[in-house]
DNA sequence: GATGAATGAGGATTCATTCAT
DNA sequence: GATGAATGAATCCTCATTCAT
């Protein structure tokens, strides 16, 4: 177990219809899963139908629906491997870095994330858009809730000296924050921000944020 | 329509068709804006067509239309109203608060924002949405890009002593960071981080990364 | 009385609503006739919503309605000040020419009807559209059947060797062969066929089809 | 709609959408064409939704348009078939008539129109309010201009002694004359104009417009 | 298991017509 | 009489989902 990332195993009725036991259904599923990612990034959101995605991942809207219960099972295996792949990421880096600095691990977290965000950001996009949903679905576990959680973990295991007193707001704090910045950047294209100065700011804002003293700034 | 809020392609009539110059037309298109708010507020993105709209606002599809172009031209006018009391929240506040030590500004003006955010977290999470569209707009000014503009140029003036070489980028930053904690707040809900918490460390998170020396944290 | 043009004063029901009593009433009816001509000739008939018509009119729809019942009196309206205007080109061009030859009495009709077209071939496109509607309308007279019957008369009575025998089945084909060539002609405007050639063609074709001895040719 | 059967400016996509290779589709798409035929003769044009013509049609709207991309892609696929259908009648009688008499022949393609004609007036009618339109398409071969670029050039092939001096104005001429008079005979039925009748008229017409020598008149 | 044709509820938009001012 | 804001039925079209083959 790496920083106590607690997650339950959540809603069945909403996911993969059916756990693919074969391997040619492993691959289908794939295929659709990228299919989607495809056309968001490609097409715009707007044309991601059901159809459409099929159409893309090699498929027909019935062999589709064979693997998921509906459109939105299909965002939320995206969710999933998404979430996975985070997590992944996190315990790789700081393995990796354990006795790196706080900066140097800051950094590298944040360098992981953008890696992440930019190879598909319209797909983040979207997880922010429902994770903003003002109804809110039966959708169990916002993809944000579950990765504030792990940072919260950290947070709470880390040996630095964090001046927070609320660590469950900083998590949050601190979540929204890089999220948005980095993916607004991603999807926005700001002149004079490139992906370097990005990781700059960002690392700067959470450190000062976090650390009782961060005096090294770029 | 799904993923929340996608707005259609076209935006060839963004404004409003036709200000009809009676007293009455007026009212009548406040009713729409309101209505459209009110949807979006309790019932959400997607019930928020244009019959529902018309509906909630007391008037017939017809009406609606004679008022706006098309849906979309609702957004707009909201995001101008809206961007206009955001203009105004802050010329009060830094008139008003000219003399305030650096923290007393930048919280009344977080304060400032969290009670505009409150009043329609729903119209502001759809701000968002819009600002991260995938397929930008030729919509000239999206509310983000006139927001971020209105606070570089503040930065530039102020007479506090700003660490950050770079201003677009942070003004750029702390928008993208401020908007989103606050409006993933107040959406979200998470336990325990009421609004003055939530203020609090707004404002030290970009006190910390704007000013030179910020030891009067919390 | 002239060639004995019979025509009933028929439907009241569709017609204009109010027998125009006032002059400004009268200058009021003309403006909307003149508008739907307008409309029709410059943008279209999709674009002739009462709306419009009424607008270009220089009169509210409001208006507009307190002089024609409906849409369609419009209409009806502008088929009986066209089929007056042509029962009077019709009667100045016979009267003037009594003397001439068939073939100038032929052609001077025929330029008379071209003038009569050529100031407004929307209108006139539409009097065909609305006389071939499948449906019938309750609409009593169709344009062209009241045309027809002053045709009849007309051959019945000229004084000129016709060769055909059933004068009813030559005045119908003679109508509908003549208006649809120079309508087409003038909405068309097939390259290589000019005003005065059109003339030439259809003053041959109607009257080597009537006449006992036509070789005289163009 | 009114004015009978106006068509919408866009003509972005004017063929069918995807002609499901299966047989089902095949002759599910005949059934639609079918099925606006049948409302159009009936109905009228102001009938024709995408709705009635889909019940009517015995599927759902949304097959309509799975097989035509929208409502005027259906008529573009029923001229193609009506010119289809003309230009096969027009080469049997003229392979079979090759020997016949002028009269003879053109007696043939006159009837054969007739009988073209007569199994869908109102689908010729709609022709006929297409080729008239104001607003010219860019509908690249529009019905009319196709035929007569069939009878000109079969006028130009002839071996009989074609009296016209500017081929291109008479077949012009001449389509219009009998597509307009056989139409709104078929459309009006005017009393004492039955079929045989209208056929000796018009082919007279033609033949005296024509032909060097047409003495031989009924 | 895969296919893709068929379904139909639902959404945006228009426009003839009315009626309170 | 004139006005024009309000009405709402009607239309076109989309797309998630199903089911017979």
């Amino acid at each position: 177990m790496r920083f106590g990332f607690e997650m339950s195993k959540r809603h069945e009725s909403n996911t993969t219809r059916k756990g693919p036991k074969q391997q040619r259904g492993k691959a289908t599923l794939e295929a659709i899963l990228d299919g989607m990612i495809r056309v968001l990034e490609q097409e715009g959101s707007d044309a991601a139908t059901t159809s459409r995605v099929a159409e893309v991942a090699g498929v027909s809207v019935g062999t589709l629906y064979q693997y998921f219960a509906n459109r939105d099972a299909i965002l939320d295996a995206l969710q999933d491997r998404e979430f996975e792949r985070a997590q992944g990421m996190m315990g790789r880096v700081l393995t990796r870095g354990a006795y790196g600095s706080d900066r140097e691990v800051a950094r590298a977290v944040i360098e992981g994330l953008l890696e992440l965000h930019s190879a598909a950001p319209a797909l983040h996009r979207l997880l922010v858009v429902e994770g903003l949903r003002v109804t809110p679905t039966e959708r169990v576990q916002a993809f944000d809730l579950r990765i504030i959680g792990a940072i919260r973990s950290f947070l709470g295991l880390a040996n630095v000296r964090i001046r927070r007193k609320n660590l469950d707001a900083a998590a949050f704090v601190i979540y929204q924050a890089v999220r948005a910045t980095m993916l607004a950047c991603l999807l926005e294209r700001p002149p004079g921000l490139d992906a370097a100065t990005l990781v700059d700011e960002i690392t700067d804002l959470v450190l000062r944020y976090l650390a009782e003293d961060a005096s090294s700034g770029p």
